[in-house]
DNA sequence: TCTGTATTTCTAGATTGTTCGAAATATAGA
DNA sequence: TCTATATTTCGAACAATCTAGAAATACAGA
């Protein structure tokens, strides 16, 4: 992952809102959940969740799957680890950080 | 951390520029880079990256130490480190994942 | 104190993001 | 095809962010 696509990543993570819609996914597992479970969860308007979602969807964050008349969310695992790789590669080479 | 702060920091991460300094600040090591370093290697007008680092300063990801004339940027690990913790709690509990 | 270097603050226009009601679309079943 | 449910798209107002030139501030040395 390069810089542009991390930075793309972190700028939907970066809102309440879809960090917890995300975060709500990677818990759920990898069957994700129905856009109407986030909803539930959540409690924001149709419109303004559908928004979201298409945004952690345009971030490659996560995918859409439909079944039925529901469409289910499912988290991309690779590109959370590609996050966490980005934020440990050069990075966690300082000193003896970790020490509290 | 908690959502909110997590977040913020992921909010200030999400732009290219913040990212590419931030990257820079912990590759550089717990001494940082002056601010003019900083603007020579991105090459960035003095105002817009002084915007900048004062957007990843209220997200408490670095600090800024003055030594004489020049003030020094200063990556803040703990905060790094918690970014990653978050990303790795609840979240790499997927199936298996890691397989390529 | 005067000068030069380093950096921030001010200001403002342009762009982008947020929110959500209302209307539209997709699907399944009767 | 008609209906009900699930979800998205449209539209529009409001807020926030981005950018950068110009002016202001901070510091050190002569």
């Amino acid at each position: 992952m390069n810089t542009e696509l991390v930075a793309k990543a972190f700028k939907e993570l970066g809102h309440p809102s879809r960090l917890s819609i995300f975060r709500k996914l990677v818990k759920a597992g990898p069957e994700g959940l129905a856009v109407g479970e986030l909803k539930q969860a959540l409690d924001i308007p149709n419109s303004t969740l559908s928004h979201h979602v298409s945004a952690l969807v345009a971030a490659g964050l996560i995918l859409q799957k439909r079944q039925g008349t529901t469409l289910f969310c499912i988290p991309i695992y690779e590109t959370l680890e590609g996050l966490i790789e980005f934020l440990m590669k050069d990075c966690c080479m300082g000193p003896e950080k970790g020490k509290k």
